[in-house]
Formats: structure tokens, sequence, C-alpha cells
RNA sequence: GCCUCGGUAGCUCAGCGGUUAGAGUUGACCGCUCAUAACGGUUAGGUCGCAGGUUCGAAUCCUGCCCGAGGCACCA
């Protein structure tokens, strides 16, 4: 039995995520975690609410709530929908928690103390009216280069010229409006990334087996320029977590407090002592100490390419550089994004459909479909609902659930709702056997490289054997000259059904729930191979017919959803 | 501007040096009638973004151009 740990990218606070964040992350771990659970491996499978940063404080001003309090009624939100979703975490945390806190302050100690972190005085743009230092992005003015009147402080969007706040004409907040701003000087520490690039890339390197938007991004960070540099990891905010070296103060670093990026990975760790501490499981090191049981662990990651460079650089010369035997990623699935009727899903201008919204419209299993059979894997992918209606129909009510309906149904009007016996294999039934072999095997191979679409293209493929299987076969035909011959047809076919369920699972736990349920199916593992599995139904056994498993999407419904998530969300 | 990725049938995508370029969907036709008018079969549909080059041979490698997306670091 292998142990895999498996983490998901941490969604931020700051508000509901919408189909192209869930698509890049949370769902294709989730299908991972669910195939090797059902396989039989040990999994623990995490993830969190991303907390800190600049945009939580200001989504909860905007909200009119400390942010804490804002954060926390974020996280159950999220929670909730990520239930709603049937995301199978072993626990789902938070960035801010106390377990994140004095992780987050032990490993600044340690690479503090292996000299890779260095103090640095600079200037930065305050504001008296905010009472905050302003990241540059929060300065807007007038571009000394082209005269936009609302260039931001990095750059102007306008002429797209880099820039730097003291560069604008008439700078003001964005977040208050105030021009009262000055630079002044603050210190921060910085992470070494740039002693540690050799290493970093020779572990790179090593990882030829990784998808290459993985390691195409690694690799631009590391040569890009003059080569990894060295980045900031505090900042001046009161939402954080406290410059702290350890358990002690860091002389000069008061009211300071960590970048979210440094903390934000280290809550892979911190989650799962949070899950220790929630009374779900009792050892955590177990899966993040090398040295005290987790040599044998695989450790799969999953993330939007956004993220790519913090978990393939960031992250690993802070475990690294700590100098402990902390473990370090061994595969890093990434995806490009999703987009949405021609256009970017945008979580700012409310554009394209948000998982809340998502839930409101149909049950998950049908966005959980759509979305890992459309998984941007090799490029960005889109979103419409054209596509999304025909696929949505096609393959799950056509393919699947008329496949169990007319299996169940022919069944009952001629055998009743009992598995009927008698009937032998003949040279149809092992060519039908032949085939499913090699397809299931084929499926859990896609399953294992993580290959979604391909898994998803197999999966199909094999809920068509079935119907192609009763075409063949025709029952109803046979039932006229020989009932015993059909009953055998039948208890094949419900045989298949009954496999369908455990195959299809991951991508649609609840549907296959109601197959399982159906067929007096008691547990859902993984079949040795393809012949006991259609045994696992005998003679005599009872089953139910099931109310239709998927509907469908009707045109008007279409029309309707189309308009509706093209504006502006509030 | 620079860098990266992509541009293959109406649509969504696979193929990434070697037989007549594939799948699903859509369209047309045939079959079946157990089933959510569902299923099965046949078939139509492509100068593989454009132009050069390398090669016995290129969708596949190289160069240039056009179009789309993303990144260019203290933004999450």
């Amino acid at each position: 039995m292998a142990r895999h740990l498996i983490t998901s990218a941490i969604p931020y606070i700051n508000g509901i995520k919408h189909l192209g964040n869930l698509v890049g992350s949370q769902l294709p771990a989730d299908l991972f975690a669910r195939y090797q659970r059902a396989r039989g491996h040990e999994v623990l499978f995490l993830c969190a609410t991303d907390e800190h940063g600049t945009p939580a404080e200001l989504a909860a001003a905007k909200a009119g709530k400390p942010v804490a309090e804002y954060c926390a009624e974020m996280h159950e939100v999220q929670a909730r929908i990520a239930d709603g979703f049937r995301l199978s975490f072993d626990h789902f945390g938070r960035s801010s928690g106390p377990q994140n806190h004095r992780l987050t302050q032990h490993f600044a100690a340690r690479l503090f103390d292996a000299g890779l972190i260095e103090e640095v005085v600079e200037q930065q743009m305050y504001s008296h009216a905010d009472g905050r230092f302003l990241p540059d992005r929060y300065i807007e003015g007038t571009c000394p280069n082209c005269g936009f009147d609302s260039a931001r402080g990095d750059q102007c969007d306008n002429c797209t010229k880099q820039l730097d706040p003291v560069d604008l004409i008439n700078p003001h907040s964005t977040i208050s409006g105030s021009t009262d701003l000055e630079m002044r000087e603050t210190k921060h520490l910085y992470l070494r990334q740039s002693v540690m690039k050799d290493q970093l890339e020779s572990w790179i390197d090593s990882k030829t087996d990784w998808p290459v938007l993985t390691t195409s991004i690694a690799r631009k960070w590391l040569h890009d320029g003059d080569g990894l540099q060295d980045r900031g990891i505090t900042r001046d905010l009161d939402w954080g977590i406290p410059v702290r070296r350890g358990d002690e103060d860091w002389p000069g670093m008061e009211g300071k407090v960590f970048y979210v990026w440094f903390d934000a990975p280290i809550e892979y760790i911190a989650c799962a002592e949070e899950w220790v501490d929630a009374g779900k499981g009792t050892d955590w090191e177990r899966w993040w100490r090398t040295d005290k049981g987790a040599a044998d662990v695989r450790y799969t990651q999953f993330m939007g390419k956004d993220n790519v460079p913090f978990h393939t650089l960031t992250f690993p010369a802070t475990i690294l550089g700590s100098g402990e035997p902390w473990k370090v990623v061994d595969y890093i699935k990434s995806f490009n994004y999703l987009n949405y009727e021609g256009g970017q899903f945008s979580t700012s201008r409310g554009r394209g459909v948000f998982m809340d919204q998502a839930l409101s419209l149909l049950p998950s299993d049908y966005w959980r479909w759509w979305l890992l059979s459309h998984a941007p894997e090799s490029s960005d992918s889109e979103f419409t609902w054209e596509n999304f209606q025909s696929s949505v129909n096609k393959d799950l009510a056509d393919v699947l659930g008329n496949f169990v309906s007319r299996v169940t149904k022919f069944c009952r009007s001629k055998f009743g709702e009992t598995v009927p016996s008698g009937g032998t294999f003949g040279a149809t039934e092992e060519a039908l056997i032949t085939d499913l072999s090699a397809r299931v095997e084929t499926y859990a191979a896609m399953m294992e490289a993580m290959e979604v679409r391909k898994a998803s293209q197999e999966l199909r493929a094999i809920w068509v054997v079935g119907n192609e299987y009763l075409q063949t076969a025709a029952p109803w035909s046979v039932y006229k000259e020989d009932p015993q011959a059909a009953a055998g047809i039948v208890r094949l076919s419900l045989n298949l059904a009954a496999l369908y369920a455990v195959l299809s699972a991951p991508f649609i736990p609840d549907a296959a729930s109601e197959i399982a349920t159906a067929m007096g199916l008691g547990d859902l593992s993984w079949p040795d191979d393809v012949p006991s599995a259609l045994n696992r139904l005998s003679e005599g056994d009872s089953f139910a017919v099931p109310d239709n498993l998927f509907r469908k999407i009707t045109d008007d419904e279409l029309a309707e959803w189309k308009q509706r998530f093209a504006g502006v969300r509030d």
C-alpha cells in the first residue's frame, strides 16, 4: 500500500472562486485523491484558505468587518461550497491558524540561522490617511511617459511602461484617494533564493517526468534577467503572521508580518497539524518529516500555472534551506487557464460562473464531469454553454444515465427487480470482457499519470462499450425465443452498471453512489480484474431501478444562463 | 519591447519526423425499439495559421511573419 500526500493550491480568502480556479487545482486534486483511495492506498488530501495580505484586508474593509471575522466567515463559505462540489479534503484548514503561525516563525528562524535571510532597508510609499505602506499597485497617478491619468505604481496600463511609484505625477492612494503620501524607510527580510539557485536548478532538472508547463515556468524564473532573484518575505501590514525568529522577537521587525506568499505554502504542512488537532488524525509528522515516517510518502501538488513559481522555487527554497528533513514535493501537476465564452473568467468584473452559482444551477457531478473532461492541461481551454450542454447531455444523460436506465428497466419488466439466473457466456461476452479489460487498464494508467482528459475519454469509452454490447446482444429479441439466454445478458449488463459505479466514482461521486445503492453494492473498491468484477452481482441479488441519474439541459435554460452570466456580478 | 505557450475537421481537442492526419460532438443516411426520441452502424467534413528552409520524407525540426493567451518579479 502506497502513501499519497496530495495538496491543492490554497484558494485566496477574498471571495468565492470561479470555475477556472476550481478546475485548475482543487478538482483534479480531488479526482486523484479519490482514485488513490479507491485503489486502497493511504491518502492525506489537504487544502486550506489563504488568508493573509492586503487584498484580504481591503475585502474585509469593503464588507465593513474586522479582517479576522471576515476571514472566518469566508472560510466557512468556501468550506461549504467545497463540500457542495464533493471535494474530499481530509482537512480544509486556514493559513491564519496558530499552527501556521508557529511553523512559519520556525522556518524563518532556521533560514536566518542558515544565513538565507537578509535584512534590507528600502524606501516604500507610505500613506498617512490610510495609515499604512502601500503596495505599488495600490498607488495611482499620471504616467510620466504617456500622460495616462490612471497609471498604477508598478506599470502603466495605457502605455505598458514599467514604473516606480515615485515616477508618478500626482500620486494617490487607490484605497482612500489620499495624496498625502511620502517615501519612507522601512526594513524588510529577503529570502536569499539566489544562493540556492544551483541547488534548485539541479533539482528541477532531475524532474524529467514533470509537465513541461511546470518545468518551463520554473526555468524561466531561474534564468530570467539576472537569474533567480531574492524575494522579500515581510510586509508592513497588520494582518498576517508577526515576524518573529521562532519563539523570539526579531529586533527591528516589530509590527511587521510575513508576506502572504511566504506563509501560504507552509500552510500545507501546518494543515496536517490542524488535521491532527481537529481529531481527524494522530501523527502529522509521519506525512511531512522524512525522519519520522514520511520517507515512503509520495507527495503530489496541484495548481494553476500562476502558482508554479512559488511551488517550484520559493517553497522548496524555504524547506530545503531550513536544513531539516521535510518532505519535498515529488510531482507538480499544473494547469493552464480556463477561459469563458471567448474571454477570461474575471473575479473583479464578475464574468463567468462562480462556484456557488454553478451549484445553484445543477448538481456538482455535471460540473465535475465537464470541467475534468475539458481540463486545461496542454493549453488554455474554453468554457462555452453550448459545449457544456452537449457534453453533459450526451455523455452523462445519454451514454451513462440511459444505459443504467435501459438495463434496469428491461430487467424489471421481464424478470423483476432481482438479478436473474441462467444463460452462459458466448463469443460476444468474451469479446466484451477482452475489450473492457484493456480499457480499464488504460483508464487506470491515465488516472495514475494524472492525464485527466485522457482518463475521462477512456471512461466515456467504457460507458459506450455497454451500449454497444446491448445492441449486439439484443436481449429484447433473444427473450422472445430464449428467456434463459436473455437472463444471462441482463445479469451481465447489470454487473456492467455496477462496474461503472466503481470506475466513475472519482469523476462523478454522487451518481456513482446512486448507482451503487440501486445495485446493492456495499463498497466501491477497485476491481482486481474485469471478469471477477462482472460477477459481483449474483443470481437472486435484489436491485432497484434508480431515478434517472441525469437530466438534460434544455435550450431555454441555456439561453437564460448564457445571458445571466455574461454580465456583472455585484 | 522582451520572454513563454498555443494556432490541426463547424465546435472541443489528440497526434509532435515515416504507411491514405485521428477522437468526441455536429450534419446526412441506415438499423434497433429495452431505454431519458435514448442506443448501434455507415458516411460527409481538414492546402494541420502564412511564407520560406533542412530532409529520401514535416502537422511534427529550423527561420521569418500574422493571430490568440500568459508572464516580465515584491501582484495575489
